[in-house]
DNA sequence: ATAATAACCTGAGGGC
DNA sequence: TGCCCTCAGGTTATTA
């Protein structure tokens, strides 16, 4: 579910209620996720938070031992509430605070995880080849040109590939793809640079408008406070049924590497 | 190395 | 109402 714009959303919601907080418990109700938890997890009581930040998908918590890693998955969302507010079924993971408030996790498809670490968790092997942040200067055209030559995957592909750059899910490639007037099937290596320079561009542009959104929701995401994303109503290609806001042909869906990919035929060659 | 596929899960929604 | 099918914001391991 959550990309960049959902997991910062996330991580800037939860940060002021975590900041300089010690754990008074963990409730791990359900430690099946995508890996197991840790029982290290279980050992973290008593210890004091001293930042929430993000990297790629992934958002991290340092206490005094280590680092937590956190992923949302595709239908994972975080919530802070009142430490004996309701239970939902799905909530596999709750975090009390000396606040008498509770870092709440949910996940119905279990995709997400919470690991442990105790060295640099940038250097953990899930996250040590990762590509750069799109919102960085390190994501430039020179860099994008570079990881698409003669390549032969199709750019959607490419641009979702974390190891090429981190952040960009289905629903924003799908978005900066059609502001670029690029489409999905392109094969990346056949694509001039001045164009790659273009879908820099919309790539950060996309990002940048979906987060002050606070991200899109489609089901199962909320924001720390329980609120939607509102990003939904400025899509222009993905889930769209009807036609083309720009220039009126029907939106086309297809299938790419098992995922739906959304473009329009008359405004992306 | 590159690229495409299977796999991990639950739930919502549509057709009958 | 119920059953069966398809689809869903991700990523890793496996296979060519």
């Amino acid at each position: 579910m959550p990309e960049l714009p959902e997991v910062e959303t996330t991580t800037n919601g939860i940060r002021p209620h975590l900041l300089g907080q010690r754990i008074e418990r963990f409730i791990i109700r359900e430690r099946r996720l995508r890996w197991p938890i840790s029982e290290a997890i279980d050992q973290l009581t008593g210890q004091k938070i001293y930042d929430v930040y993000r990297r790629g998908k992934y958002i991290l918590i340092p206490v005094d031992q280590g680092t937590m890693l956190w992923h949302l998955g595709m239908s994972g969302s975080m919530r802070v509430l009142p430490v004996n507010s309701p239970v939902d079924k799905h909530e596999h993971v709750e975090m009390q605070l000396a606040s008498g408030q509770s870092l709440k996790f949910r996940d119905p498809r279990r995709f997400g995880s919470l690991l442990f670490t105790k060295a640099d968790p940038l250097q953990h092997k899930l996250l040590c080849k990762l590509g750069p942040e799109p919102l960085s200067v390190e994501f430039n055209t020179d860099y994008l040109y570079r990881v698409c030559r003669h390549r032969s995957t199709s750019i959607k592909s490419l641009i979702m590939d974390s190891h090429r750059v981190v952040g960009v899910g289905n629903i924003y490639a799908s978005e900066a793809l059609f502001s670029a007037g690029i489409r999905p099937t392109r094969e990346a290596g056949s694509i001039s640079k001045k164009r790659l320079a273009k879908l820099v561009e919309t790539i950060k542009r996309t990002l940048h408008a979906a987060i002050a959104q606070g991200g899109t929701t489609l089901q199962d995401f909320s924001r720390a406070d329980g609120k939607p994303g509102y990003f939904k109503q400025s899509l222009q290609v993905y889930g769209v049924k009807g036609d083309c806001s720009v220039c009126g042909k029907p939106i086309k869906q297809i299938t790419q590497n098992q995922r739906s990919s959304y473009y329009c035929p008359g405004c992306q060659s």
